[in-house]
DNA sequence: ATTGATTCCGAAAGCGCTTTCGGCGTAGCG
DNA sequence: CGCTACGCCGAAAGCGCTTTCGGAATCAAT
């Protein structure tokens, strides 16, 4: 009982193999009649095509790709199940394969994607997290291998990309925080060759100067995104001599970092200092005290990402598929009115 | 320019194909000199094979799939990242590609998993969480296609595995809370169809025993694997007349439910009532309190599952490749010991 | 009955690569 | 000097599938 092929299948029909491959894949110069005959064989014996064959002889890949961003800081991203989930939906309405790579190091990425380009072994790739200027995609569009980007470049407007808007949403932060009273303000950054940091912190910088508020009112500092980092940059800003009466963090996870650094201290997050962070992680909802947030809508990120890649594929024009969100504001408890008499005088 | 293939880099050898390609896979009949010469040309070229054609004409996938767990409950696994990371790194040494499959619904899996085998799309599979009785794992025995399993099912004895022992963990558990002096113990357990689920409940049914208590001193409620199914679960054991004064969880976010229930009710977890989660969750540390926990090694179970199915695929004995680990107790703040006098006399 | 248009299927080439087989040329042996 | 023995490379088949092209049969129309 070797491999069902569709020599074999061809044979037992009494076809010829090129009949058999047209009538399985719908071609209208096939008989209805023996159309039906075939491929009621072809599931009676549980053929599948080898698609190592197809392919080649397609000329197409029928796969795409997913760059994994590589996972500094340690903490891994809950996200990417969830994308890999909505890109495999997407894809399987081709029967496309989804597969995974990652650059072994930070500097093989250039090689890694132009060896994926040049074999031919994906049609399409998806990126996360981009670079604030990033050769990924410069080599892409080199390449001409058709990708949207989760996320987005300095530069974006030559692809395709579905994207938050961070700066709208910081800008939002400063404003619910001003709108409570607070007037200093503390911003734990995340290492700006990421762009969505970049953005986030000219979202911080713009709220500011909107409000009226100078960059005096404004600490920053900048940490690695993980709860340590945050810890460690709240604690340089709350051990100051005027600390801020609120922290916005670029991040849940650093933000969580951030609560520890108030309990340690014996100040309550939402009325001594309000803390508030940005992705709408799952673990906010449990934190100590409950995380105020903006949460991204990352619910189907990971389909529209695929349908993005397929309408490109099918010859969309990628300036037409620019898709920027907006993130929202969810209250928890670790925000409040800044309190009339602050700590430390 | 159009793409450098094998012919194209023969002819501006002056070579055939067929020498070319042996030079760069390293045949051992191609004189040192031309093989060189071919290896610095192709360089140049930026030649990459077409996988495709390579597999066709190799007969082998050079390709494993991992298979995604079926998301249930909504909170997404943030395992799934660290253990495609570490699949890639280990498929990496070989070159081999990565992809990620998941069944359009629970009722496929059976249909993926052959197509899967019969089309030669892959050489090797993954498998997370697996059922009791998992007739996936079956399928791909009688597929012949070579797998590696994370976790057990009931009768594991014939595949290769890589699993935490669960049944020790959770009789650890009980042990530990009965040294605190508890001996009113709550489970909240998980579906039993998943297997794991199945050993933990086995785990602290064994530990009860072992600990001279019997079945009357707990008290079992199973509920989904989210944060409001602990919830839900530890309430009804809560509001019952004499309630449990330490609650074990099948998982931490079950655990994070539960501590929500307790704060609720006004009650301290760790001191009025303890409870343990399970898995070592990164959110553990965070929550309120933060969560003791049995933390389990997955840090390299990416590259452990990897390493195994490369083994298999090299003729290793599938009962040779079994691996089981044990989880660790890491003690936060949730649980102490039992108070002499207990709310509701 | 002759032509023209259809309908349906077979023949065959080819996708890019691997691998077996054999043959050429040079070196080593008697 | 003729012999075998290699070392090195070319020729060619084949992996399983797709797709173009053409031809045999069927049908409608003149």
């Amino acid at each position: 009982m070797s491999r069902v092929t569709l020599k074999t299948l061809a044979a037992d029909l009494g076809l010829t193999e090129a009949t058999v491959s047209r009538a399985l894949n719908d071609y209208d110069d096939i008989a209805e009649q023996t159309r039906l005959r075939v491929q009621k064989e072809a599931l009676a014996q549980g053929y599948a095509p080898n698609p190592s064959a197809r392919r080649l002889a397609r000329g197409t890949a029928e796969a795409a790709a997913y760059l994994m961003p590589a996972n500094q800081s340690g903490v891994s991203d809950s996200f990417i199940g969830q994308l890999l989930q909505g890109l495999g939906e997407s894809l399987s309405k081709r029967k496309w394969d989804l597969l995974v790579m990652q650059a072994p190091a930070a500097e093989d990425e250039a090689e890694t994607i132009q060896k994926l380009a040049r074999s031919g072994t994906v049609s399409g790739v998806v990126l996360s997290r981009p670079y604030k200027v990033d050769k990924r995609i410069k080599l892409l569009q080199e390449a001409r291998l058709p990708f949207v980007v989760h996320g987005r470049s300095s530069d974006c407007s030559d692809y395709a990309w579905y994207d938050v808007d961070n700066t709208k949403a910081f800008i939002d932060i400063v404003d619910h925080l001003v709108s409570l009273g607070h007037c200093r303000l503390g911003y734990v950054g995340a290492p700006s060759y990421l762009n969505f940091a970049h953005q986030r912190m000219q979202g911080v910088l713009q709220g500011i100067r909107y409000n009226g508020l100078s960059e005096g009112d404004l600490l920053i500092e900048i940490s690695e995104m993980s709860d340590l980092g945050g810890e460690q940059a709240a604690s340089v800003m709350l051990d100051c001599d005027t600390p801020p009466t609120a922290l916005i963090c670029a991040t849940d996870i650093q933000a969580i970092g951030v609560l520890a650094a108030l309990r340690s201290r014996g100040l309550r997050a939402g009325v001594d200092v309000s803390v508030i962070g940005y992705d709408g992680l799952f673990i906010g909802k449990h934190s100590n005290p409950p995380l105020t947030t903006m949460a991204q809508p990352l619910a189907h990120s990971g389909r529209i990402l695929g349908d993005m890649l397929l309408a490109l594929i099918d010859g969309a024009d990628p300036k037409s598929l620019q898709e920027l969100r907006n993130a929202e504001l969810v209250r928890r408890m670790s925000d409040g009115p800044a309190r009339p008499s602050q700590n430390k005088p």
